[in-house]
RNA sequence: CGGGGCGUAGUAUACCGGUAGUACGCCUGCUUUGGGAGCAGGUAGACCGAGUCCGAUUCUCGGCGCCCCGACCA
């Protein structure tokens, strides 16, 4: 798109009341809003992260038989009453509320117990399952505390997955396979090299569960990482009596900041023994369905992007998720001839498929190379009345600063690696 | 929820018991034009309420909002 138009602008200074890096850059670069604390609206670059990340997560769901749907976030207390989580002190976080002609409702934080009363519907014998169901939905927690910009809000958008299977053995498949999915999501987000999967508490159903942690400074965790197994420990449960159980010994961890991005994790029959969802096996006997739960934020995962990838002069995006392919600047000084051939160049890169931002604004060089750097763009692509002169076009690379002047016959081919 | 801090133009910041200055932004003009230009002119501001006081943006109290540390975080 042309940048002319975009409505949102970037600023030089970072609102004070922001702390956390991930909220300053994007905040001056202009992908998001804050609406309050703990809420951020997502514009137009920033929504187009979101959406890239939201894919590729899809792709991985989707790979390993994951059934997108949609759940509503009006939650009737029904079901939750069902399972002891309607009280306040089950879910601290709940956003309730009344209907106006009477009862109550909240909003929802997590979506294990009206998803378990919809299987029942459906599910009735060992022949409908397995069955692995997810959505990408708003959830809303009233968290005491919102903070760390994007990472800790009280509404945001969480993909959950949920399992659906026969039993222990057929769960644990899964679960790992989900492992493993969630793991080439970090990788295709650029997160790969710094994320591992770490025991955690199972909580009252399972002794471990799994999350997925990203070293990085600014998290709010304290991991025990091998480095050499690619495995960590959560501190919360670092205790000899663990470690002994995982075969770890403590001079082989280190000791790490981390951010949580992602949260496996085994749910028994907790919740389909309460809220009947049962099959009948091959005997004729009814048996609970075993489950499990698979959490990712995307728009955490945008803030730990930004945290873990930028530098001094802005977001740095790994190419899968960033808002565009290539970030066009032309340096006209006035001259018409290097519009036009700005203007032609991004018709060219545009009936070629590669999604370009043109900075197409009647502002100076050192201006647009500032914005192009905080915004993050992979690749920058410079036309002036220099490069014209060479016969091409000046390309450079945000993450490592390479630049390199390309001949107009290979620009396209160029942008596409 | 415990503790601490902060609310001044669109943004970031000063000062002050006598109605506010600077920078960026924005508008006009001229010059400039490959790393956030220069000059000139202009635009725009004290969170809300009560109290003290001749007078409150400033002091006191209350409210609301925001940030940080901790706690919490299936």
């Amino acid at each position: 798109m042309r940048q002319s138009q975009l409505f949102t602008k970037t600023r030089k200074q970072a609102p004070k009341d922001e702390v956390a890096k991930n909220a300053q850059l994007l905040i001056r670069a202009g992908f998001i809003h804050k609406e309050m604390a703990g809420a951020y609206s997502y514009l137009p670059l920033g929504l187009r992260v979101l959406n890239n990340i939201v894919q590729i997560i899809r792709e991985e769901m989707d790979a390993i038989g994951g059934q997108e749907m949609i759940l509503t976030a009006l939650q009737s207390p029904n079901n939750w009453k069902k399972s002891d989580r309607w009280r306040d002190d089950a879910i601290d976080v709940w956003f309730k509320t009344e209907l106006k002609g009477g009862g109550e409702l909240g909003l929802a934080t997590t979506h294990e117990e009206p998803l378990t009363a919809l299987m029942s519907e459906y599910v009735q014998s060992y022949k409908d399952l397995p069955k692995y169901v997810y959505q990408f939905q708003t959830k809303f927690r009233n968290e005491l505390r919102a903070k760390s910009g994007i990472m800790r809000t009280r509404e945001f958008v969480m993909k959950d997955l949920y399992s659906f299977s026969r039993n222990e053995e057929e769960f644990r498949t899964f679960y790992e396979e989900v492992a493993k999915a969630y793991m080439k999501v970090f990788a295709r987000i650029g997160l790969g090299d710094k994320t591992f999967r770490t025991f955690a508490s199972g909580g009252s159903f399972s002794k471990f569960s799994d999350e997925f942690q990203t070293i990085c400074d600014a998290g709010e965790d304290t991991i025990h990482l091998h480095r050499g197994k690619g495995i960590a420990v959560n501190k919360e449960i670092y205790t000899d009596e663990i470690l002994a159980d995982l075969s770890l010994k403590k001079n082989e961890l280190e000791e790490v900041k981390a951010i949580e991005v992602g949260n496996i994790f085994p749910l028994g029959t907790r919740f389909s023994e309460v809220l009947g969802l049962t099959f009948k096996d091959e005997s004729g006997n009814a048996q609970p369905v075993v489950m499990g739960s698979y959490g990712l934020g995307p728009g955490r995962l945008m803030g730990t992007i930004v945290e873990v990838l930028s530098d001094e002069k802005g977001i740095v995006w790994p190419k899968e998720v960033a808002p565009f392919s290539a970030h066009l600047i032309s340096i006209s000084s006035g001259n018409s001839d290097v519009v036009a051939e700005a203007d032609r160049l991004y018709e060219l890169l545009r009936e070629h498929g590669i999604e370009t931002l043109y900075d197409d604004r009647d502002v100076r060089a050192g201006e647009k190379f500032a914005d192009a750097d905080l915004i993050g763009v992979p690749s920058r692509v410079v036309v002036s009345e220099k490069t014209m002169s060479e016969g091409g076009v000046e390309v450079s690379n945000r993450s490592n600063g390479g630049t390199a002047i390309v001949p107009d016959s290979e620009i396209v081919e160029r942008l596409r690696n």
